[in-house]
DNA sequence: CCTGCTTTTGTTATCGATAACATAATATAA
DNA sequence: TTATATTATGTTATCGATAACAAAAGCAGG
C-alpha cells in the first residue's frame, strides 16, 4: 500500500507537453485527437501510472456510468443469472452495474435506493412491481430511466422487463392437470415479502378452480418458502394433512428439491407415488434424480433485455424516450421425470 | 422519468437562508451544527427532494465510500455468502460494496481492477492469491488497503483473510482414510483458472501419499469442475476407469451432488457402495438425501472478517497501518450420511 | 459588562475532470 | 495559390460538494 498521491490529468499533460484538455480527449475513444499526440499521451500516462478519476469525470460530464440494480437476494441463482445478463449486456456501453440486495425486505429496498441515488446512476433497475410509496416517489423523481424486472406490474413506474408470475402458476396447474393429477398442492409464496411468489400461487389457485379441482392443498406460510429446508418442512406438513396429494408445485426448484428429499425420507417415490415440479430452471432441476419438471423464466434473458432497454433509453436515437418500453419474457415449461408417471 | 434538473446544496441553502457549507454540515452526522438550523435545513432539503451527490462529495473529500470487491462468480453460494458478510460487516461504516465477478478469468480480473480503480475505492478485495503481474502492480500502486480472501498466499500483496485450501484437501483425505476407505478418488481442481481448487487437490494428494494410499484416482480435467453436471460426468469417467473406487472427494458440494446423482443413476448406493464428500457446506449438502459430508470454509465469516480488516485499516487508531493483517478462518468438517457406511 | 472559551456559521479555494467556445493547424477544393 | 472546410488543440468556466481557515455568536465566570 503505497501512499503516494495519485497523479492527475494535469501531471500527464505536463509530461506530454500538451494541455489537460488534450489529455482528456486522447483518453476517450470517440474524442478528436491525432494519433501521434494520443500515442505520446498514452505513453506519459503509462509512465506515471495514471488512472482516470471517474468521480471527477462524472461530476463534470454529468454521466457517472453507473446502472443501479437491486435484487432481493444474491444467494439465488435466478437473480444471479439476471445480474450476469445485465452485466454482459451492458459491457459494450461502458456502463457499470452497482448491485444491491434487499433480502426480500421492502424497507431495505428503500434504504438502498436512497443510497444509490446519491451515486447518480444513469438508470435504475428494481425487482418486482411492489414498492413502498416512498420508493415509488424516489424512483419517479430520479430523472433517469427506471426498469422494473421479474414481473409485469399493472401500473409500472416506467419500463418493464418481466413475465407474469400468475401465468406461470396457471401454466403449471394446467400442465399437472393435463398429466392426470387430481389432488394437487402448492408450496410457497403467500406473503407480502415475496409478491412474485404470491402471484404464482394466485395464478395456480385460479387455474385449479377453473379446472374444477380442489384448492385446499395450497400450503400457507407467513414467510417465503424459497430454500430447500423450508421446502422439505412444508412438504412434510402438507403430506401429514393431505396424504392423498398426488402432485405438488413449488415456487422454486430449491423448495421443490427439499420437498423431493422429504418424500425420499418418507419412502415416497417420485414420480410414482407423487409428482413434484418446481420453477426457475435451476441447475439442480436438471441434475437431481429424478430430474425435475420446472419452468424456465428466462432469468439470464431478463438481464440481457434489461440492458437493451437501458441502452435504448439512454443512447438510441430512434427510441421514443417519452414512451415506456415493456418487454415480456417467454416462460417455457421443461418437462422432466419428476412428473412423468412411470407406470 | 421526470427530467427536471436535481437540486443542489446551494438550492437548499438558499431556501433555508444559510450558506451551502452549513447545509453540508447539517447533512452529515458528525459535523457541528445547531439543532435548530439542522431541522430547518432538513425541512428545506425534504421540500426540494434534495439528494446528495456522492461524486461531488467524494471528489472534494477524497473519500468515495466505495469498497471494490472482486469474486470469481456470482452464481456461487459460497462467494455470495462472503459478499453478504462483507456487506453486512460494512453497513455501519458507511462503506458501499462495488461488486465485480471474473468468471474465473484472471484477465477479466485485470480489466475489472482497472475499471474499479477509476472509482477510487477506499479498499480493494480480491479473491485468491494468484493474479496477473499487471494486477499485482495495479493493486500495489493503488494506495489503498488490498485484501486477498479465500486463500493464504505465501507472498500476499497486503492483508489476507482466508484459509489454506491445501489443508482443506488434507483434512478430507485424512478423514476418509480414518473411516476405513482405501481407494479414494478426487474430482476437480486442477487448472490454472481455479488455483484454490488446485490447492485442495494438491493437499489431498499429499495426504494420500503420506498415508500410503494410491493417488491414481485423482480426476484431471482442463476446466474447473464446479457444477453439478461436470461433477456427474467426472464421476462417470472415474468409475469407468476405476470401478473399485470406494470414496470420492469433490472440490465443491455442487459437483459432489452431481457425482452422487451419477451414482444413483448407475444403481450405486451412497454411502454403502461408495462414499462421497464435498466441500463448501452449501445448502444442498444438508438437504440432499443422503445428506452429504462436507467442509465448512466459513464463507460468511470471511466476509465479516474482511469488513473488520478494512474498518481497522481505515479508521482504527490502534491498528498499525504499516502492518498487514492476516486472518486465518477455521475450516470445520461436517460429517453426514454420505460417508457413513450403514453396515 | 467584559474577558476568554466553545460552538456555530460563513468565505474562499480546491478536488479532477469535461463542456463550450475559440483558435491554430491541416487538408481539400477551386 | 488562395479560399474554405475540416481536424486538432488550447482557454475558460463549471460540475457539486468539502477542507481549511476566519469570523461571529453564545456562554461561563469574575
Amino acid at each position: 500500500m503505497s501512499t503516494k498521491k495519485p497523479s492527475t490529468m494535469a501531471d500527464v499533460a505536463r509530461l506530454a507537453g500538451v494541455s489537460p484538455m488534450t489529455v482528456s480527449r486522447a483518453l476517450r475513444p470517440n474524442a478528436p485527437a491525432s494519433e501521434t499526440t494520443r500515442k505520446k499521451i498514452l505513453a506519459a500516462a503509462d509512465q506515471l501510472g495514471y488512472v482516470l478519476d471517474s468521480s471527477a469525470a462524472g461530476l463534470s460530464s454529468r454521466k457517472t456510468g453507473f446502472v443501479a440494480a437491486i435484487i432481493p437476494s444474491i444467494n439465488n441463482g435466478n437473480f444471479a443469472n439476471t445480474v450476469r445478463g445485465l452485466t454482459d449486456g451492458l459491457r459494450d456501453s461502458g456502463l457499470q452495474v452497482l448491485l444491491g440486495f434487499t433480502d426480500y425486505n421492502l424497507n431495505e429496498e428503500e434504504r438502498l435506493i436512497e443510497a444509490f441515488l446519491r451515486r447518480r446512476p444513469e438508470a435504475i433497475v428494481v425487482t418486482g412491481g411492489v414498492h413502498t410509496e416512498r420508493c415509488r416517489r424516489y424512483l419517479a423523481a430520479s430523472g433517469v430511466p427506471v426498469i422494473e424486472i421479474w414481473d409485469l406490474p399493472t401500473s409500472p413506474i416506467e419500463h418493464v422487463v418481466g413475465f407474469s408470475n400468475a401465468r406461470l402458476g396457471r401454466m403449471m396447474a394446467r400442465y399437472l392437470h393435463s398429466k392426470g393429477y387430481k389432488n394437487i398442492g402448492f408450496i410457497g409464496g403467500n406473503t407480502y415479502r415475496d409478491s412474485r411468489g404470491a402471484d404464482r400461487r394466485r395464478g395456480f389457485e385460479e387455474a385449479l378452480e377453473a379446472l374444477g379441482l380442489d384448492t385446499k392443498r395450497l400450503w400457507v406460510s407467513d414467510h417465503p418458502i424459497i430454500n430447500m429446508e423450508q421446502g422439505a418442512k412444508a412438504m412434510d406438513g402438507l403430506l401429514e394433512k393431505y396424504s392423498d396429494t398426488d402432485a405438488v408445485m413449488c415456487v422454486s426448484d430449491l423448495s421443490a428439491f427439499g420437498a423431493m428429499m422429504a418424500c425420499a425420507r418418507r419412502g415416497l417415490k417420485v414420480p410414482d407415488d407423487i409428482a413434484i415440479a418446481g420453477s426457475g430452471a435451476y441447475d439442480i432441476s436438471a441434475n437431481a434424480y429424478p430430474s425435475m419438471t420446472t419452468l424456465d423464466v428466462g432469468d439470464y434473458a431478463i438481464g440481457i433485455k434489461t440492458a437493451e432497454v437501458i441502452v435504448n433509453a439512454l443512447f438510441d436515437e430512434v427510441t421514443d424516450k417519452s414512451k415506456a418500453q415493456r418487454v415480456e419474457i417467454d416462460i417455457t415449461l421443461i418437462e422432466r421425470d419428476s412428473t412423468k408417471k412411470l407406470s
